[in-house]
DNA sequence: CGGGCAATTGAAATACATCAAGGCGTGTGG
DNA sequence: CCACACGCCTTGATGTATTTCAATTGCCCG
């Protein structure tokens, strides 16, 4: 019945998301042979694996604590989480929402700490691998070094990009901003149907995100469906007005 | 007379800043001999060096531009320089300010494009080494990769760090934290000395660093002023109340 | 049935922007 | 040497985007 690769969610909290390996970096480095059911069609088989570690934590739970230190480096495999610092006042930043096929934290890969948390928004299911395997692979193929370097600075881009939005956008631009991006990096991974996408956060995860709050991003959410630019329903959320919606995240 | 390394601007736009090869990455990596007359007492001869092109450029000058490809790698010698991003309708978002050794941007190493524009602030030196020597030495000593990942890694958390503050502090607490980052790097050079330091800010390269506007920051510097924190005078900055101040910027 | 999370909506408060005017120091051209 | 413009900072009045507070609803779940 349902063709689309979206799947609802019939129960907030379980497995909603596709798996992705075809645009994981590990699996492009070439370095994880796959999730053993994942059999999408996209796969391929790389030359090398490494062992790993799989892992399936709930909707919610925190993966990584901010302090913590790590001897491995985990890659999302499926679900949605968010990379988020907490302020001493309990308020958040998000950073940065990790999809299907994103490492978790590049540094990881050359020291054991993580700059900040990890929390699972949907169920989310992750690999990891050891530091010590990784490094070992990277001193061997030089190139592979630059394939390290190219995600690290697209994460760096990814930083840079939030602090100018955050300093210098409006609520309305930020939020668009931040539903353009995500819908971006969820098309290059193939999971956006007709302007469908899978869209499992909730009003709070998109106010730490874009630095506002929980009630004022549900009154810019309503303006934007007023408008008929989107819409949200079922955790899934479709873009109805494209080129209007691109013109509200680039008023300057 | 003037015992302290902090000189005096005796005209606006002439070199104000002291040389500071000691904390430098270039000098650090061994890869910079340190500049011909750097005769400050604190330099040690490096083990390797290469050929490098040397630049001086006046205070309010663009080095660098958004677009621009690039088959160097520039370090900061002397001078204060600001890493920025103008959006279409002229606002600016400062990402970082260049302290004397800081190196230009990272990515840089691995590809042609800076992801966002320089400009001096005062007047600015700088060396640039090719980026294909720089690869080349990389690739013979794998030590190497680990400090500029060292290097880099700290990039991306100075960058996590300001979306962070412009997402979640007020303007006091953004521009008291913007000061002492500046003063805890400024120190790790050895170019603070008795809670005094140079300061070639204006207030609006202050603004857009913070997202707020010129205005704003002259209020919120007025405040600090009358609640006897700081004292900005002569393009020095000094702090009377340090451990008032830290509160202040960490309130949350 | 009760309780908790998520979303909505309106009213009031506030932090910051915008607008406007004036002062001060500095370089410049007559 | 003076007049003047210009960049930089300051200050006050006003405007507005966003927060805070509060009440209500629906919904899922125990």
């Amino acid at each position: 019945m349902n063709v689309l690769p979206i799947l609802k969610e019939p129960h907030p909290g379980r497995a909603p998301c596709i798996r992705s390996c075809a645009a994981c970096p590990a699996h492009d480095l070439g370095i994880c042979h796959g999730l053993s059911d994942a059999g999408n069609g996209r796969y391929t088989p790389p030359q090398v694996s490494l062992p790993a570690s799989e892992h399936t934590i709930p909707a919610r739970r925190v993966i990584f604590r901010q302090r913590d230190l790590h001897d491995v480096v985990p890659f999302i495999c499926q679900g949605w989480a968010a990379s988020t610092i907490t302020l001493s006042d309990g308020s958040r930043q998000i950073l940065l929402f990790l999809l299907p096929g994103d490492i978790v934290s590049p540094s990881l890969l050359f020291g054991p700490t993580a700059s900040c948390s990890v929390e699972a928004i949907t169920e989310v299911q992750y690999r990891s691998f050891k530091r010590d395997d990784l490094k070992a692979l990277l001193t061997r193929d030089l190139e592979l070094i630059e394939k390290v370097a190219r995600v690290w600075n697209e994460r760096k881009l990814q930083a840079q990009q939030l602090a100018v939005d955050l300093g210098r956008r409006t609520a309305d631009e930020r939020i668009a901003r931040l539903i353009l991006s995500l819908r971006d990096r969820l098309a290059a991974r193939g999971l956006v149907q007709d302007q469908t996408m899978e869209f499992p956060l909730r009003q709070h995860h998109v106010a730490d995100a874009t630095g506002l709050t929980a009630v004022h991003v549900s009154k810019v959410l309503s303006d934007f469906r007023r408008r008929g630019l989107i819409d949200i329903s079922d955790r899934s959320l479709t873009m109805l007005n494209p080129a209007e919606f691109q013109r509200v995240a680039t008023m300057r």
